[in-house]
DNA sequence: AGCACGCCGACT
DNA sequence: GTCGGCGTGCTC
């Protein structure tokens, strides 16, 4: 017999390794590696991925496979191969990998079960257990819990009388319609018609129907279409004329919508250079990282979809990623008007069982396309053609949770193994990128201005001290006042942007400042409006906003919402005839309101748009001639060495979504740091300056892409244990890395304490270090190993935020 | 992660 | 003497 080794769903450092199972023969063909399996472990029955078929095992007494849950692979050799190098790079657990790359809907579900023993009888338990098992009820392992008979329920078990019985559930199911199809020729069908007598008008008219449209149809679909009963259909079947079956769909969201079908533009000269070495590698099969470096609307789009058609021509496949938020309609129009039925979606804004679906279309090789945020880089196409990132430089592309991967390495990797191209698309690439680019490591290609040579907004930057210091106290400099009347007298649109730290809102005094904090983790609250509730993001603490300050007793106890609220209140004082639309957390909690809000904005029903991070992608309305930021450094000055990398970029972005059609555009960028050059250099739209500056600065400190980091972070309930257990890691570490590499701790966490546990970590900064990951291997086995100590260690390879 | 096995304190 | 606390170690 076969045997299978085997990847369990169990989380944990004991069990990260493979398990041999024995394959029953009926299963032989079904179970391959990448097969999902029931089987059992322990004393329970649990999932598990198959990654090897073999025919000999260590070990002596092997249990067998339970059942297959999926009857073709759902990781093929590829994905499989990946999930080793995820494990690698990101120091999780394989089932993490294998997990990550599957949509969450194949994640087994558990059930624990008691059930009455065969032969026995309900009246042989014991009385109090009676009402749980009449009539063959089963009891469900929380119920058991809830109505506290677990000890007699053990000693029936015991007696043999209950059984406990492990499941292994999907979570979602098939979505399956009914289906009419005729079992006649078209010619019987007619000759059937003539048999019948008159009276059977309807059944004849069902047959009339079955001989025009020789296919299945939706039972429903033909009941409403001959308005006809479901006994007339039955007696048919009955007849063995027509067959119901039952039918897989997808739950398609994009199904009641279309797509105007859109053909190749022309290209520009500039356009053409820069897709040429794209296409050229497309041809050759060679694998390539390019950083398409193109500023705001200079057409990097057109280049991508041509790209894609190529792939698709020459029979592979593409992924696009684009980032979470400006995953819009917009941006799906695009492709889909391409590509049509060719693409699927993926993005957060799908229920699991279309992000299933939509996964299935990519599994099956319905599509040849997929557009999605982060984790469609795991879309399970076998012949990959190209991959695309679009807006290079998000942060978006870094999982912050376990597996801590970024989507751009992966692609890479998935690249390689397919010797296919990675094409990295951004208007400021982030430092990294660029200085491989600058390093030949990447192949840089330029767009370096915009369609139909349009003049790049003209941008001024606003000191607000200034105005502080000749009276003006109003949010609003006394410039992008007059600018945004005289929108709206030529009736054109703005954009106002708030450039918010977080995208979340907090509760503060506004009497002595004081601003509610999570009791449990050093951290401020987040307001939701949901029952003026406030919560803690870590832990989940949840508490109502209370009436008084708890430091003051002032009344004037009141959430700041990402400031936009404010904004509005003061825009409808000093403007009052304008018409303003609101984006933020609130205004867009529900699905689709965002879109919906976008669609009202472009219909030019509001002459102001005011929004936080979220408006500054994607937006490309014609009548948008002025765009203002309100606040340029709030991001500035957080204790983050990509800060100033970050506000570059978000102003720059911003910038780029005034006048990018015929009417010039202009930008107001209000700031109390004026002299900082990412402000500065924004201003002017001069990425290379700011590359340069910022570049002098990472390299005195020390940080990417001169030097790669790693980040440990140690927590325990006890602040000097944690001190302690982190300063001993620093010091083993600083025994095994080489004198070149910077170890900087122990220190306290930028979020010193989360849940009542705090937090110390030691940040690792080297530029080669091969005994690196074995060294945090070390770590992380001792640690995960004893779980008695209370230690929590968790480790960030190449970590985006410091936290 | 679960779960069983096992070794010590407070109860019928 | 037994029930049950949770410490320890295993799951092919």
């Amino acid at each position: 017999m076969k045997i299978a080794s085997v990847i369990v769903d169990v989380p944990a450092k004991q069990t990260d390794k493979t398990f041999d199972y024995l394959i029953p023969e009926q299963w032989s063909d079904i179970i391959q590696p990448g097969t999902r399996v029931v089987i059992p472990f322990g004393p329970r029955n649990i999932q598990g991925f198959v990654t090897e078929i073999k025919s000999e095992s260590d070990f002596n007494n092997l249990k067998a496979i339970i059942e297959p849950m999926d009857l073709e692979p759902v990781l093929n050799h590829e994905l499989l191969n990946l999930g080793d190098w995820l494990t690698e790079h990101t120091l999780c657990f394989k089932i993490s990998a294998y997990q990550v790359m599957l949509p969450a809907a194949l994640k087994a579900k558990y059930e624990k079960k008691i059930k009455i023993s065969s032969g026995a009888a309900v009246n042989d338990l014991a009385p109090i257990l009676h009402p749980f098992f009449q009539k063959g009820r089963t009891l469900s392992w929380d119920e058991a819990l809830q109505f506290g008979i677990v000890p007699a329920l053990k000693k029936e078990t015991e007696n043999g009388l209950l059984e406990v019985h492990y499941e292994v559930k999907e979570r979602i199911k098939k979505k399956k319609l009914k289906f009419v199809r005729p079992l006649l020729s078209a010619a019987e069908l007619t000759a059937e018609i003539a048999k019948m007598t008159g009276r059977q008008v309807k059944q004849k008219e069902v047959l009339t129907y079955f001989v025009l449209y020789h296919e299945p149809v939706e039972l429903k679909k033909l009941l409403s279409d001959l308005s006809i009963s479901a006994s007339t259909v039955k007696s048919l079947v009955e007849k063995k004329i027509l067959i119901e079956e039952d039918m897989e769909v997808y739950r398609d969201p994009y199904l009641n919508r279309t797509f105007e079908r859109t053909k190749p533009l022309p290209l520009s000269e500039a356009q053409k250079a820069a897709i040429s070495p794209i296409l050229h590698s497309i041809e050759k099969g060679e694998h390539e990282v390019f950083l398409l470096y193109g500023v705001t609307g200079s057409g990097k789009t057109e280049i991508y979809l041509q790209s894609i058609q190529n792939v698709i021509e020459k029979g592979q496949e593409a992924i696009v990623l684009v980032p979470e938020i400006s995953l819009t309609p917009q941006m799906v129009n695009r492709f889909k008007g391409r590509f049509g039925d060719l693409v699927a979606v993926l993005h957060s804004g799908l229920s699991a069982g279309e992000k299933y679906d939509e996964w299935r279309k990519i599994h099956r090789g319905e599509v040849k396309v997929v557009v999605g945020a982060r984790s469609a880089i795991f879309a399970p196409f076998e012949n990959l053609g190209i991959i695309i990132i679009d807006e290079e430089h998000e942060t978006s592309y870094k999982q912050e949770e376990m597996p801590r991967y970024h989507a751009r390495d992966v692609a890479i990797e998935r690249a390689r193994n397919y010797n296919c191209s990675v094409v990295l698309g951004s208007a400021t690439p982030s430092l990294e990128s660029f200085a491989r680019a600058q390093k030949k490591v990447y192949h840089l290609l330029t767009l370096p201005t915009r369609m139909n040579n349009q003049a790049l907004p003209s941008v001024e930057i606003i000191d607000m001290r200034e105005e502080l210091r000749e009276g003006n106290r109003s949010m609003f400099s006394r410039k992008l006042f007059e600018k945004l009347k005289e929108r709206i007298e030529r009736q054109e649109q703005s954009v106002l942007f708030l450039n918010k730290r977080g995208h979340s809102s907090f509760v503060m005094c506004r009497d002595c400042g004081y601003v509610m904090n999570c009791p449990n983790c050093d951290i401020s609250l987040t307001y939701h409006r949901a029952g003026g509730q406030m919560k803690c993001h870590y832990c989940g603490y949840e508490s109502l906003v209370p009436k008084r300050c708890p430091e003051c007793s002032s009344e004037y106890i009141r959430y700041f919402g990402t400031g936009t609220q404010k904004v509005e209140d003061e825009l409808g004082k000093i403007l009052p005839e304008a018409r303003v639309i609101r984006m933020d957390v609130d205004t867009t909690g529900r699905k689709g309101s965002h879109e919906r809000l976008l669609k009202e904005f472009q219909e030019g029903k509001a002459d102001i748009l005011l929004g936080t991070q979220m408006i500054a992608k994607g937006l490309d309305f014609p009548n948008i001639t002025l765009v203002g930021v309100l606040s340029a450094d709030t991001m500035l000055h957080l204790p983050d060495f990509r800060s100033s990398e970050k506000t570059f970029q978000l102003l720059t972005q911003v910038s780029g979504r005034a006048g990018r059609h015929e009417l010039p555009g202009e930008v107001i960028i209000q700031t109390y740091s004026p002299e900082h050059y990412s402000v500065e250099l924004a201003g002017t739209q001069d990425y290379d300056l700011f590359y340069n500056r910022e570049m002098m600065v990472r390299k005195t400190h020390r940080y990417p892409p001169f030097y790669y980091l790693s980040l440990i972070t140690v927590s325990h309930e006890e602040l000097l244990k944690a001190v302690k257990e982190t300063e001993k890691i620093v010091a083993f570490i600083r025994s095994q890395l080489s004198n070149e590499t910077v170890i900087l701790g122990p220190s306290a966490s930028p979020i010193p304490r989360i849940n009542n546990r705090y937090r110390y970590q030691c940040l690792i900064k080297y530029k080669r270090e091969p005994n690196l990951i074995r060294t945090l291997k070390t770590i992380l086995d001792q640690y995960q190993k004893d779980t008695k100590s209370g230690l929590q260690v968790s480790i960030d390879v190449n970590p985006f935020i410091l936290m």
